[in-house]
DNA sequence: CTCACTTTTGACCGAATGGTCAACTTTCGG
DNA sequence: CCGAAAGTTGACCATTCGGTCAAAAGTGAG
């Protein structure tokens, strides 16, 4: 479950009003979020109708831009939210870990995140294509920060010779490119494999061995064979 | 050929009029599509605009709609020229071949394309993203056999011991998930590496290391030294 | 040059859509 | 039970945008 943590500026009618998690605002912003996740990340921000978001949500038009303001409001949010799940996935990945056993979680939490939330991916995926000019700060910030940081490891575990000498900032990008394509490319997937079950047919069956190639291609040793 | 053309009524100046390589239509026609292409890719369909299709070109609105009846009309070409590129891009692998390099060749062929069409991949992305409504048809069509047929290949390629026992199909998506981020996360990459030439370090210092990741990733072997 | 056809162009139209608003209903503390 | 604040609603408005059109300009064969 996505925590939906409201933390905007502008705060629509009144002062910090819908925000208690009791309030009728709380919900109603709840399923506005939920449905505006849905459309953006089907049709894109300018794709996106209000009124269908609106339907979507059980709610007349107006009821939604009453709780955020406008369409670029509400899409901030929406994708704000995105951000933080997808930021907050990333985890932790410590250098006393085994190599192995690290990133085979990483990449586990990363698929569980594309499994559950693949709207959420999708969004992210047009937000990026469209040159991230809302996340893009943030982008540059926080998520700069976090892989400067896991890169160090990954360095230091190069040195141990635990893991293949590649770019640790391009391990990362294989390995958000192979997890996110499941949800980002599922259209193309399915026309291809035609599961009767995608998410057991991904997930469960081919999750495994995109998994284990992955560890192989990164060249991560457990701690008692190390590599080479 | 003038008469003719005049009773066809829903295509434009008759659909074999400005086809000729020397026509004052067939430039225009290059034109737009490639004013089309950048367009559509950055801000998807709805959020393209004609007029912007337009100015792009050099042209105004009116002449753009002259020449592809629609939007939509225009939309659909766009895509299925990208479609054709990505296809034609898939090329040969032969059962014959060296599995080790022959997907070495395939990764790099990819590779070209993502740094050589940017924004044919971002459209490609885009359409896949939307559920693929445009091209979904092909999809399941054209590119479904050929993953069969090469995955046929590969799955020789893995009786013999030179390929690690990966579904075919995934082996694919991989390849194509890591490939194709580097044109469709453009600016995610820009955001975490900052890079001076996008260009330079991307595909020139980061592909040879990604390249190695993917095969060794595969398990895939040179003739001469099978897998295990 | 003439004539038939193609191309260009901007004015214009109707539908769609984001956003406003005022009247109305619900909620809830005191 | 009262009253103020929060929330609901549909009618309405202004703008945007895809598409049409007619008139003008270009083109090229005979």
């Amino acid at each position: 479950m996505a925590r939906i943590s409201q933390i905007e500026k502008t705060t629509p009618p009144s002062e910090v009003s819908g925000t208690e998690p009791q309030s009728v605002g709380f919900r109603q912003r709840e399923k506005i979020i939920r449905a505006a996740t849905g459309v953006f990340s089907q049709k894109g921000y300018d794709g996106a109708r209000v009124e269908e978001i609106a339907q979507r949500a059980g709610l007349p038009k107006g009821n939604v831009l009453y709780y955020y303001k406008t369409k670029k409001n509400l899409y901030r949010v929406v994708i704000e939210q995105v951000l933080s799940l997808w930021l907050e996935a990333l985890g932790d990945i410590s250098a006393d870990d085994d190599p192995c056993d690290a990133i085979s979680k990483y990449i586990r939490r990363k698929l569980d995140l594309s499994r559950h939330y693949p709207e959420a991916s999708r969004l992210f995926a047009i937000e990026i294509i469209g040159g991230a000019p809302v996340i893009g700060e943030h982008l540059r910030g926080r998520l700069r920060d976090w892989v400067a940081q896991k890169g160090a490891i990954f360095h230091a575990w190069q040195q141990e010779g635990r893991m293949a000498p590649i770019d640790p900032a391009h391990a990362f990008f294989m390995i958000w490119a192979v997890t996110q394509t499941y949800a980002d490319f599922q259209a193309q997937i399915e026309a291809v494999i035609s599961p009767a079950d995608y998410d057991a047919e991904v997930y469960e069956k081919g999750a495994p061995g995109v998994t284990a190639a992955l560890v192989r291609g990164l060249g991560l040793s457990s701690k008692k064979q190390p590599l080479r």
